[in-house]
DNA sequence: AACATAAATGCGAATAATTCGCAATTGGGT
DNA sequence: ACCCAATTGCGAATTATTCGCATTTATGTT
């Protein structure tokens, strides 16, 4: 988390109060977190965190993965990705299995992996 | 295509002629396409296209991806994703490393992968 | 420590994407 | 040809996300 408040200030934004609120509670998370939950836990204006979010994609302070229809975030650690229960909702982590090698025609790369599967514990 | 309208008449559905005509549409695209796009060009209404991309997705016809906040679909054929240029949109094939290996506790599981980054003629 | 000011927030209203409800239609048997 | 559950089209409803703007705040400068 401190990389991310480094990466962010560096970039010439202000460290603001919800910024560090959400930068904090998302490296408390071990799962990707939506918005409106970073909302409810948090308290912070969701238009805010909407914009806290988009701004971390772009610096690259977060990872984003879609969910059904939402957006669900976590702090960009060490490369990885996770596995999500359809049914219980439990999340694991993945190593990162370098997806984006010999991409040679294109710069800048950028990827977006969502995995989901049937836990242990729900099948039966 | 055809084995996408073999798994969809299997699975007890009526091949309609939207379905059909939905089916036929994907098929002759080479990049991922979102539900308006389909509509547009096809004139079947939207809820049914959404209705019928639900249903491919489920059926494991046609692969997901998330473009932005909207979801374009591809079929499925051998397993491959794609890298799309976030200026241009120019979208190419890239073989899939399989992505979800070593993914013991989970079974049934799919995945969802979107890449985007620069292409050549894009960059300056 | 008080100031200046551009950047960021909160709140409500607006969009964009996707889903729902239901009456009318239709595919696939019999 | 007839039946009937499945599917469609259309409009209305939901959800997720974004925007506009008046107010507040972080940060550099006296
Ligand atoms: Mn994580
Ligand atoms: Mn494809
Ligand atoms: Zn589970
Ligand atoms: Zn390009």
């Amino acid at each position: 988390m401190e990389k991310a408040i480094e990466k962010l200030i560096r970039s010439g934004r202000k460290l603001t109060r919800p910024r560090l609120a959400i930068l904090k509670f998302l490296s408390h998370q071990h799962a990707p977190i939506s918005a409106q939950t970073i909302h409810d836990k948090t308290g912070i204006d969701l238009a805010s965190v909407y914009r806290t979010l988009k701004l971390s994609e772009e610096l690259r302070l977060a990872n984003v993965e879609a969910m059904g229809n939402e957006k669900r975030y976590c702090l960009a650690a060490e490369p990885h990705h996770h596995i999500t229960c359809r049914k219980c909702g439990h999340s694991e982590t993945v190593r990162c299995n370098h997806v984006t090698e010999g991409l040679g025609n294109f710069t800048d790369i950028s990827h977006q992996l969502t995995i989901t599967g049937i836990c242990d514990k729900c099948r039966k």
